[in-house]
DNA sequence: CCTGTAACTTGCATTTTGCAAGTGAGTGGC
DNA sequence: GCCACTCACTTGCAAAATGCAAGTTACAGG
């Protein structure tokens, strides 16, 4: 597993961060935490698609390297609802510093706001809307 | 190949700039090269150390993205002098991101200068000392 | 009971890494 | 002239990561 390596590469910090996120993916779902999603769906329908075995794997591994962190919002089955750490949320300049280098150089690209990232109208979990019945317990 | 795919993943500036610069190796080329490395072999010798298959494709592929450019130093045997674009010098906006992060967030951490990254007396190129004999012509 | 959804997991083929070794064109030593 | 050595890469191949499809579990609604 690549979480916590036997040794770092080097004590540079561009190194270290990039071993943690430093893939295609990892980015992404820290783009969209921080633009407001929450439920492992509302991710896996970002637009890139991304595979649902990675999109689990990528959010054990930030789970496991302190970016982001996992809460029940309901038992049976149990459910998550992902968000960002402090130190997730500071992941924040190095995704507005992608941003403005793409926006610059890579022709036909553009900022994912809110309305691009598709989450207009997700306020909050489902919360299974009444049927919080309570049949456990 | 992978660069120019068929057609991108969205329009996200942080996807497109992570299928150029998204992966463990290329930002620490381009880190490299903005300290002012210039040689493959000043490239190789970073204490990361780089396989150098790797470090071949990601030169060609930096290249070809327009972040480096390669230019000829000598002839017989051809060497190239490597730099960064003005489009990769303006990744040292998301550099300066990582580092800020890394070294807020990963313990033993810190940020590469010229003398961590050894090339504390590398001006220019080896230029062959008075070899220039210039038995071709 | 039957269909549907959310959140994953599993299998497997393809792709990308990483390590070691090899190559071509020279330089420098004696 | 021959041997050793360096730079800048290539090549071969095993190991790891990725991507696609399909399966699974636990419900909810009709």
């Amino acid at each position: 597993m690549n979480p916590a390596k036997a040794f770092p590469r080097s004590q540079c910090a561009v190194a270290n961060s990039l071993d943690i996120v430093g893939d295609k993916w990892s980015l992404l779902v820290v783009r969209d935490l921080y633009f407001g999603k929450r439920t492992y769906k509302e991710l896996a329908d970002s637009p890139e698609r991304i595979p649902t075995n990675i999109l689990a794997d990528r959010l054990k591994r930030l789970e496991a390297a302190g970016i982001v962190t996992g809460t029940p919002y309901q038992e049976r089955p149990v459910r998550y609802a992902y968000a960002l750490t402090p130190k997730g949320r500071d992941l924040g300049e190095v995704l507005r510093a992608f941003v403005h280098w793409g926006k610059r150089h890579i022709p036909g690209t553009l900022a994912l706001n809110e309305a691009d990232t598709g989450i207009a109208n997700a306020k909050s979990p489902p919360a299974s809307r009444r049927a919080r019945a309570k049949r456990a317990k």
